[in-house]
DNA sequence: ATGAAAGCGCTAACAC
DNA sequence: GTGTTAGCGCTTTCAT
C-alpha cells in the first residue's frame, strides 16, 4: 500500500532558501539553544515558504525514538470495547499526553495476525513504548514485548505475581470497603455478583468481599456469590435472578463491576423488586445506568485519571532508564461514592 | 521521550551471517521472487537466530511508504467515542485490513492541539492515509489533510457538496423507508426526534422525514418535529417529553438516531404510555437497548461492514493512483429492519 | 553560533 | 539469482 507524495520540501531546501547550514535548520525545528535570534526567524521565514514539514521516518532513523506511544486493546470481545471504562482510559491516557510532542496511537489486537503486526510494528521502532489494557491472563503480549526490550506499561495485572511494570487500583481494598459499608448499614445478607475468576481483578474484588463479612464476623456461604461469565450488564442480569430465586431473604448486593450492577438492577426490577428499598446494589467503576428510572448506584470509583497519568509516567521513566530498569508497581486506591440511601 | 534499544541486529548483519548480500535479505523479508530456495532458507535461519526485526523507519525512509493507516475520531464529546456505531466502524475496518500488511492506528483529535499534531504525524509520512469518522461541519481537518496531498476518505460528509472522498449511507432514503413504513400500517401522526440540525447527516434524515409524509399526501406539522442538541439518549427523551406533551394524540415516532430512540422509548415509558402498542418507534443504526424489558425497536441498517470496506478500497485505489484523481464517493443502501409488531 | 560530514538501516536500480 | 551501490532526510558530533 501506498506511495509518499512526492515534491514534499526537505530540510535541505529550506536551509538552502534560508541560506543556512542543514544543522541551523534542524536545531530551529527542535527548538534547541544556540541560535542566533535574526537566524532562527530566517529559518521559519523560509519553513513557512516552503511549507516544510519534517519527514519522521528520516527523524526517526536518525534520533531512534518514534515521539509516539500505542495504547493497545487485547480484548477479543470487541463489544466491551465502547465500555465506559476503556473509554475513559484512553481519554485519560490522552490527557496525560497533550503537553508532550508524543502521539498517541490505539491500536486493536483481537487476533493472532494482529498480535503479530502489532509486536512488528512496536519493535520495529514506530512507537517507544506500549501501554496495555484488558489484559486476560493468558494474554502472551506483554511478554513478548517486555522479551523485545520495549517499555511496557499494563492496566491491571494479570495474576498476584506480575513481571511486567503495571498500575492497578486496589480492588481487594475498594471491594472490602464497598461490603463494609453495606454491613455498617445494617445490611446481613449480603450476595456478590462476581468477574469471570480467570481474571485477576474479578478475585481480588470477591476476595475483597469476604475479607469484609469475616472481618465483621458474618459467615460467607458460598450460595450467596455468582460468577458472571464476563462484566456485562447480561451477566448481572442472569446472576441477580439465580440469586434472588435462591435467597428471596437478601438485603443487599455486591458486583464487581459498574455493568453487574445495572444488570442486577434490572433484574430486580423484573422480578418486581422495589430498588433500592428493599436492597441495595452497590458497583464498582463510578458509572450511572443511563436511564433515570434507575435509581443512582453507590460505587467504588477507580482513579482513571490518576491511572492514565501513572501509566504515563511509568512509561516515561522506562525511557529515560534504557536499559530498563527492573518491573516496578503502583497500586492506587478507590474511593467509595454512596450514592443512594439504602 | 525515548531511546530505542540498543544492540538490534541489522539487515546487514543478517546478510554477513547468511553469507549473502543485503539485497538478498531485502528480497527474502519483502517475499520478493527470484531467490534461491535454500539461500531464502539461509537467511531466514539467520533471521531467527539473530531474531532480526526489520527497522521501520530505515523502510519508510527508503521505501516511502509506512505500511499503516490512521482511522481518526474528531468527536470532541468523547462520550461519544463509546457508541456502538463507532465502536463497529472501527472494527469494520480492521476487518477489512485484516490480509494486509498494514496497521491500523485509532487516533483520537478532539483539540487543536491534537489535530495539529496529528497533522504533522501524517504529513510527516507516519501513515499512508486517513480515515475520519465523526467529522463536523466546521471540522477543519478534512480540507487540511486533502490539500497536504494525503490520500483520504471520511465517514459521512459535512454538506451536500463535498469536497473530500467520502462512503455514506443513504440517509434520506432510508429515512423514508422508515417513516412510509409507518404510514403503511396505518399511522397518522408521526412525530420526528431529529438530530443536530448542524450536522448533515441529521438534515438528510429529517428530510427523508418529509419527503415519506409528502409522498402519502400527509400534512407536514411543524410542531411535529423536535431537534435534539446532539445524537444522545438524554437528547431523545428530552425531545419525547416534549413531543407527548404537544400532541397526545401522536401515534408513531421517527427517531433519526438508535439511541434518540432509545431515549424517546425511556421516556414514553416514563409518561405511562405503553410501548409499542400505542406508539411505535422507529431508530436508525440498528441498535437494540440492552435492557431486556425494552421492546425491540425497528431499525434502520447502516451497512457498517460494507462501509469498512469501502473505505479501505477507495483508499487503497487513492494510494495506487498518485497523483491523486478527483474526489469520489460512495453511497451505501441501508436496510429496514423490521422487529416490533406495532 | 553555525557549517560540514558521518551515519541511522533500509529499498531499489543496476551490474554481473 | 545475487552482490553492489546510491540514496531516502534527518540528527548529531566535530570543527570552526
Amino acid at each position: 500500500m501506498g506511495r509518499q507524495r512526492p515534491g514534499t520540501p526537505t530540510l535541505e531546501e529550506v536551509a538552502a532558501l534560508a541560506g543556512v547550514g542543514r544543522g541551523t535548520v534542524s536545531r530551529v525545528i527542535n527548538n534547541a539553544s544556540g541560535v542566533r535570534d535574526s537566524t532562527r526567524r530566517a529559518v521559519q521565514q523560509a519553513i513557512a515558504e516552503l511549507g516544510y514539514v519534517p519527514n519522521l521516518a528520516a527523524r526517526s532513523l536518525a534520533g531512534h525514538r518514534a515521539d509516539a506511544v500505542a495504547l493497545v486493546m487485547t480484548e477479543p470481545d470487541w463489544r466491551l470495547f465502547g465500555e465506559p471504562f476503556f473509554t475513559e482510559v484512553v481519554h485519560a491516557v490522552g490527557d496525560a499526553l497533550t503537553d508532550t510532542p508524543v502521539q498517541l496511537l490505539l491500536t486493536l489486537v483481537r487476533t493472532d495476525t494482529e498480535r503479530r503486526r502489532f509486536v512488528e510494528y512496536a519493535r520495529g521502532g514506530r512507537v517507544d513504548g506500549v501501554l496495555l489494557m484488558s489484559v486476560h491472563a493468558e494474554d502472551p503480549l506483554p511478554d513478548m514485548l517486555a522479551k523485545a526490550g520495549l517499555p511496557t506499561v499494563m492496566l491491571g495485572r494479570r495474576s498476584g505475581d506480575e513481571t511486567v511494570t503495571y498500575v492497578d487500583a486496589d480492588n481487594a481494598g475498594g471491594a472490602r470497603g464497598a461490603v463494609t459499608y453495606l454491613l455498617k448499614r445494617g445490611r446481613t445478607t449480603i450476595g456478590a455478583i462476581s468477574g469471570p475468576l480467570d481474571m485477576y481483578v474479578a478475585q481480588c474484588r470477591l476476595r475483597g468481599y469476604r475479607e469484609a463479612l469475616e472481618l465483621a464476623g458474618v459467615a460467607d456461604r458460598s450460595s450467596l456469590v455468582v460468577e458472571g461469565g464476563d462484566f456485562t450488564e447480561e451477566s448481572g442480569r442472569r446472576a441477580m435472578t439465580g440469586l434472588i430465586g435462591r435467597h428471596p431473604e437478601l438485603d443487599a448486593v455486591f458486583a464487581a463491576s459498574d455493568t453487574l450492577a445495572a444488570g442486577a438492577l434490572n433484574a430486580l426490577r423484573a422480578a418486581g423488586r422495589r430498588v433500592p428499598q428493599d436492597v441495595a446494589v452497590i458497583g464498582f467503576d463510578d458509572f450511572q445506568p443511563a436511564r433515570p428510572t434507575d435509581p443512582p448506584l453507590t460505587t467504588v470509583r477507580q482513579p482513571l485519571e490518576e491511572i492514565g497519568r501513572t501509566m504515563v509516567r511509568l512509561l516515561q521513566e522506562e525511557l529515560e532508564n534504557s536499559p530498563a530498569v527492573a518491573w516496578r508497581h503502583v497500586i492506587l486506591r478507590t474511593e467509595l461514592v454512596i450514592r443512594d440511601s439504602a
